[in-house]
DNA sequence: TTGACATGCAACCTTTTAGTTGCCTATTAT
DNA sequence: ATAATAGGCAACTAAAAGGTTGCATGTCAA
């Protein structure tokens, strides 16, 4: 899970899993496509995305296909940020009256 | 949007918005009990989910109260999170698809 | 079979991050 | 008043992160 979080945390790599959903399946170059970063830094990216189970590749003759895995974007959505969900609103209202009671 | 993915990268930071979780409105004292670091590693590090707007404070007389703010956690459920849910059975599928054609 | 293309590996540099230590300030209780 | 308590500030260190350059390797097309 801390590796999951720590891949989201860099936005050039958000950037990538944002571009592999809009379209799966693309190559190393692809992903480079436009991105003010040498190769080898994405590929450092993608790496990291791939320790963390984020991309999966295989690769097809001398190109490499990399493909989007959902699956730990979704549990951190339920394993943790579910978790902050419950209790959100009462969480809010009591922050609320606390940050009144200031001025009294 | 960036700060808040940076905050949440931290297996710490985490844990201190858990505390504050499952009681709200904790010293700084409170909050360093039982951590295996001091006192101002723990104020940086509510220093970084304040300025995250993940936690706000209030002096109370010596102590600061610090309130955790669940808003931006579900910011990033919304905004972030939910757009990979689409789509996720259908990224899986093809990937297991593609990993499969693999072996021909 | 040779050149171009797609990617891999490794050393290096710079900035950020996580943590420390030491000292200072403000509030409260005795 | 004064001592203990709660927290703030700043300088420093070590390690990790993000990125670069240079060169090597494997694959495909002409």
């Amino acid at each position: 899970m801390d590796e999951v979080f720590k891949a989201l945390a860099d936005a050039s790599r958000r950037s990538l899993l944002d571009r592999l959903h809009a379209r799966n399946g693309q190559t190393l170059g692809d992903l480079c496509d436009g991105l003010a970063m040498t190769r080898q830094a994405v590929t450092k990216h993608l790496g990291i995305l791939e320790a963390a189970n984020l991309v999966s590749t295989i690769r097809h003759g001398r190109e490499k296909l990399h493909y989007l895995n959902p699956v730990p974007i979704h549990q951190i959505g339920e394993r943790w940020i579910k978790k902050f969900e419950r209790g959100r609103l009462a969480a809010l209202s009591e922050l609320k009256r606390q940050l009144e009671k200031r001025d009294e």
